[in-house]
DNA sequence: AATGAATGAGAATTCATTCAT
DNA sequence: TATGAATGAATTCTCATTCAT
């Protein structure tokens, strides 16, 4: 086999494990979903996750989170940001959000369960949306000029405080809640509750 | 076959049980609290916990749940409603409730491990949270004027939505955030955001 | 209370257990009928099913096996006997078997189980059919003609075989085969085959 | 963590499981043959049995149950059949059963009991003497004349009842009884008993 | 006589993990 | 790389039995 081949072979076979343990997630609940079961759903051997996943199932988890590329914000929407137009900012973000925890409601449950239960993951996680807060704060000071004024500390802070905001509230709705009769209602209320949040904090500060 | 003390105290001997698994989960985490390591923790015997509690750990989560009143709303606190003082009206009910989350945090983490992994949890957190609105809606509507305008089914909606709003933004931010400085930080901005809410509610609507 | 009204609440417990004991074996099978579920069933207390059965489940079923008359022999019936009316002689005792077989079919499972696992319950079911073989024999040596020809030893030996070969092939066609399509036709079957027996005997010996 | 030593024989490992479990049936009677006791007597970890049956001890009867050729009936014996040799035909099966009864006793025993405890198992036992005897008479009646005469349907009822009838019998005799001196005896009357049967059911139709 | 809380050994079962092939 | 047999600690749960009230 040519290496690529091999190469390509791999990528399929992570990707395996990782369907298989979030479908399970679904489909059995999170504890019943062990490495035996991936294994057998993914219809591979257990020795391979752990080829793959040295530590077993915390690294499957670990390992999706961070190469995961779901919580990204895209910059370039936020350029125009003004005071005037928060809401309409949001929103394309705010959407995508929604997409992608429905669409990766498994794997999202797997990251509660461990936020939950291992220190070592709530900390990767609130360093993953600093790390993405902070990237996007810095990129958005040289670009834009409304962002340049805040200083830095502060606008990364309230960043990251409205990306966990979003995060929470969504998942809340979608997973407890179910209040919206439809996406764009919560999108529109989403939306604005960030454009209240902004100008609480411009006030107070 | 060895001697059996047999000691006799009922409500002491749960209310011994509940405090152990919770207790056991600060320590160790949610994944770690075993019913052995409850009953060794509670220095009673395995047979006790399932005596009591015949399904093992996810009943005792659940019968202390159904028991708790951590949850229910003082309705006194309402009757001065009006919209021009939301937030100081609700200020005391999230005041409370930092300060329960914050008690009895090994509780509120099984609780949402279990509403992350059991279908019948999430009902019932989601039937508790409605009947609590529900009589405090029915309440408020027979005592005070401004509720009496609001269609009984819209009231209970609403407030059923900003309890669960109240419930999860304290909870991430005791357990996942931390970004206010202190609680009165907090208590401003949640009061706030729920004025927000009932007013982009009322435009809405 | 007086010692009579004691005495029938005594006899009406003790039914309570036997009735709940075998129709948990019905229900769940025997290995799940445990001394717990029998006191859940007759609503009474465990304490109360030591109380009269001080060794528990086996003592339940040994007392009952003692006590029943299901498997009693009625004499009259033998003392027209005669080897051109075999046949006509054991059709009411079949018939009564099957009858009771299948009235009391928990605790005829209960019996066999016991027959499988237990030394004692088997030698006593050995000894319980042996004694009425005997019991039958003896009085129907002194009562009737045909009887009082054939060696003691002999009668009661013939008689056994039998009484087991009835008993085993009642409950097996009752429980495993169902092969004819009524009771009349097993009844016929299984009274020819005595016949057939007893004439094979007469001839070897 | 100890060190652990892997050894390889899947057939081996198999085997050894289904002596044990009933070995420890003849030792210890059947309710006290545990999964970990079946392991600590094979020397193998619970963990190989349940890798191998996975519905632990039930699946380990049925398995064995499935594969087992004990019961199985050699045509060429009843190539010969004629309503005047009928004993002799038989002779060859029944002295077969016998051996094999007593040589497989805890397995027996097992069977017996999981008949009585399993709804399925006693289906199983059912379908597979159906399935035997239907092999057989399909086979008889394209190789021998006498059989050809028979309505299919017919002789394969007739077959299952006998087959019934011999089992049920000999492990009556073996485990129960004990009536005849010697095998040749016990083979002896089961053989005539066959005759006699046919004879019946030739009559009756 | 009756209760039922309490016991703890032990049964069934699962799971993460290892390692020879 | 990949397999899957093998492990055994750990977990859940059951059961017969005791005993203070």
């Amino acid at each position: 086999m040519s290496k690529r081949k091999i190469e390509r072979n791999k990528e399929e076979k992570i990707k395996l494990i990782y369907d298989s343990f979030f479908k399970l997630i679904l489909e059995k609940g999170f504890h019943r979903a062990s490495t035996n079961k991936i294994a057998k759903k993914a219809q591979i051997s257990v020795g391979t996750i752990y080829h793959y996943f040295p530590k077993g199932k915390s690294d499957i988890l670990i390992k999706y989170f961070e190469k995961s590329k779901d919580m990204v914000l895209d910059i370039e929407n936020f350029k125009a940001f003004d005071l005037s137009n928060i809401p309409e900012i949001f929103k394309p973000f705010i959407s995508k959000d929604i997409e992608n925890q429905r669409k990766n409601l498994g794997y999202r449950i797997a990251l509660r369960h461990s936020i939950l239960s291992h220190k070592e993951v709530r900390k990767a996680f609130q360093n993953k949306v600093l790390e993405i807060c902070k990237d996007t704060s810095k990129n958005l000071r040289t670009s834009t000029m409304v962002f340049k004024k805040i200083p830095e500390e502060r606008l990364i802070k309230r960043f990251t405080f409205i990306y966990n905001l979003i995060e929470a509230l969504i998942h809340h709705h979608i997973f407890v809640m179910d209040f919206f009769d439809n996406d764009e209602e919560l999108i529109e209320y989403i939306s604005n509750l960030i454009d209240f949040t902004i100008k609480f904090f411009q006030k107070s500060s």
